[in-house]
DNA sequence: TATTGTTATACTCTATAACTATA
DNA sequence: TATAGTTATAGAGTATAACAATA
C-alpha cells in the first residue's frame, strides 16, 4: 500500500550511507587499511578489547574471515590477541599501543573532516534523524529475526 | 563543538544501513548473487541499460572490477553488452529478458518482506527521514568533492 | 591527448566446512 | 554436545597500472 513512501527512504538511506563511505574511503586507504580492517580498528577503539565472537557480531564479519583480518592487523602490530580469563575457548582482540595511536590520530581528523557535512542539518534535526534511524534500524533487525523462524 | 550530536547520527546511519544489508543479504544469496552482482542488477533494473562508466559511478565499483562482475553476470545470461551508438568507445550493459525477470521476481517479494519494518515509522516521519537523509547525503558528497581540490 | 573498457597482477575478503580445544 | 577460534579451500571482489580502440 504505502510502498511509495518506502522506496524513497530506502534510496536515500543507501545513497547517504554510500556518500559517507565514499567520503571515508580515501582517508582509510591513506592509512593502508582495507575497509574491513578499518572496521575492526574502529570497533576496537576506545574499548578494552573484545572476543572474536563479539567482534564478528558487531562488524558482520564471519569468524573464519575475522581470523585472517586480525592476522593482517597483528602482522602490522596494530592489534594483539590474549586469552580470555573467563572462558578458556575465547580469545580477546584489542588494539596495541600503536593501534590506539593510529585510532586516535585518525579519528579526530576524520570526524573534523566530516563535521561540516553534518552541520548541513541544524542540531534539532540531527537528533530527530538519529532517533528515526534508530527506530528503523531496530525494526529492520526485528524483521530479519523473523527469517530464521518460518522458512 | 557539536561533535556530540554528530557521532549518534553517524552511528545510527551505519547501524541502520547494516541492518538493511543484513536483512537483504539472505534474500540476495538465495538468488546465487553476490552483493556486487545484486548491486548491478538492481541498478540496471527498470532502465534501458547504461554504460560501464555510469554504472561505476552509481555503484562505487571501479571499472576494472566492473568488467569481471559483468562477465560473471553475462555467463549466467542475466546481462548483455552492446555498443553505445553515441560513442564508439563506450559499451552499454543491460539486463537480458532473463535478468529482467529475475529483477521483477525478486524485487516485489523483497520489498514486501522489508515493508513491515518501514511501517514502524508513520508515513509523515518516513517522509521527514527521507528528506533529512537527502540533505545529509548531498552534504557528504559535497564534502568529499573538496578532497580533490586542496591536498 | 584524453577517455572507455579490457587485461594482468597481486592481495584481500568471503562463505563454507572440517578441525582443535575447551565448556 | 555445544561453542570459540583456526585452518583449508575455492571463488569473488578490489586497486592499480598497462593496454587497445576511439574521441
Amino acid at each position: 500500500m504505502s510502498k511509495c513512501t518506502v522506496i524513497p527512504v530506502l534510496r536515500e538511506l543507501v545513497r547517504c550511507y554510500q556518500a559517507f563511505e565514499r567520503a571515508s574511503a580515501e582517508h582509510i586507504r591513506a592509512l593502508g587499511l582495507t575497509p574491513s580492517q578499518f572496521d575492526i580498528v574502529a570497533t576496537l577503539g576506545n574499548t578494552e578489547g573484545m572476543t572474536f565472537k563479539e567482534l564478528g557480531e558487531k562488524t558482520l564479519i564471519t569468524k573464519g574471515t575475522l581470523t585472517g583480518v586480525a592476522d593482517r592487523l597483528a602482522d602490522r602490530a596494530l592489534v594483539e590477541r590474549f586469552d580470555c580469563p573467563d572462558d578458556g575457548r575465547a580469545t580477546i582482540l584489542r588494539l596495541t599501543r600503536k593501534g590506539e595511536r593510529l585510532f586516535q590520530e585518525v579519528f579526530a581528523p576524520h570526524m573534523a573532516f566530516l563535521l561540516p557535512a553534518f552541520e548541513s542539518l541544524p542540531e534539532a534535526e540531527r537528533a530527530a534523524l538519529a532517533r528515526r534511524l534508530r527506530v528503523l534500524g531496530d525494526a529492520l533487525e526485528a524483521r530479519r529475526a523473523t527469517l530464521g523462524k518460518a522458512a
